[in-house]
DNA sequence: CAAACGCATGCAACTTTGTTGCAAAATGAT
DNA sequence: ATCATTTTGCAACAAAGTTGCATGCGTTTG
């Protein structure tokens, strides 16, 4: 895992720092998505909130994470697929939040299928999020 | 409108009073959605920030508007239309974000596709969200 | 239509969440 | 090891949202 993180730092050309290495670790392990309090609340010990903050926004700009909207207006992160770029993400697949354990998971196998808009609306990207039980909670 | 708008109140048990007529005037209006901000905004020398909370958390509640997450985590609400029922949203459609001036739009036509969830999972609600140039903006 | 009850509002204080500027420390290149 | 650059932590601040309580308004009842 060591290895991985170091790997996706460099690729993406930033200096590898304690905290953006323990805040990847963190992405990596949870396979689903993540909160800032989430991610505030396991790193408060060893960082600043505003490091937190300043680190997940480099993230966001060089494409390793994206958001996700949420039903509620909680603000979540996850790990992007490996093409992701800068500006351009590629992650249109379908989240699912648990109402239950509140966890959410990337259903990545999911694409988001095709809607026709009326005339005139010119589509850029699309999300599409699905709330209820996941496998453990139902 | 004004006899619309106390229908609204009296159908959900709703006292009908001062704010709620106006920030039910002001979503009747805009047939799109609304933040919170720009309730605030237009109401502000009327009514206390605290008042606008806790009305929009009453509507929601009784299921008078819904919540639109939206990518950049921004709070939006919006008319339900007439079969919602407290508890359960019926408001399936797709909203269209501009990138542009920043309106949203339920495209109330337009229902969201079905998608075939990995097993085990037990969906409740469907939310899509579609940004990008709307009419006047492209 | 008046009185009384209960709910909604405004105010103040507070918590949480997110932002900015600057000095100190850590990182990567030489 | 040294130096330039980037990142971090701190402090202070700004914005967003919450809570408790006293007052006032809307609704109901007689």
């Amino acid at each position: 895992m060591e290895a991985q993180i170091d790997e996706i730092l460099r690729k993406n050309q930033l200096s590898v720092t304690g905290s953006r290495k323990r805040i990847l670790e963190l992405f990596l392990a949870s396979n689903g998505a993540l909160a800032h309090g989430d991610i505030e609340k396991k790193t408060g010990e060893k960082f600043d909130r505003v490091t937190v903050y300043r680190t997940l926004q480099t993230f966001l700009e060089k494409g390793i994470i994206h958001t996700i909207p949420t039903p509620d207006n909680s603000v979540l992160y996850a790990l992007c697929k490996d093409n992701c770029t800068e500006g351009h993400h590629h992650d249109n697949h379908v989240h699912f939040i648990c109402r239950e354990c509140g966890k959410t998971i990337c259903l990545a196998d999911i694409t988001i299928p095709e809607v026709k808009l009326p005339g005139g609306f010119l589509p850029h990207e699309y999300q599409m999020i699905v709330t209820g039980l996941c496998k453990e909670c139902r």
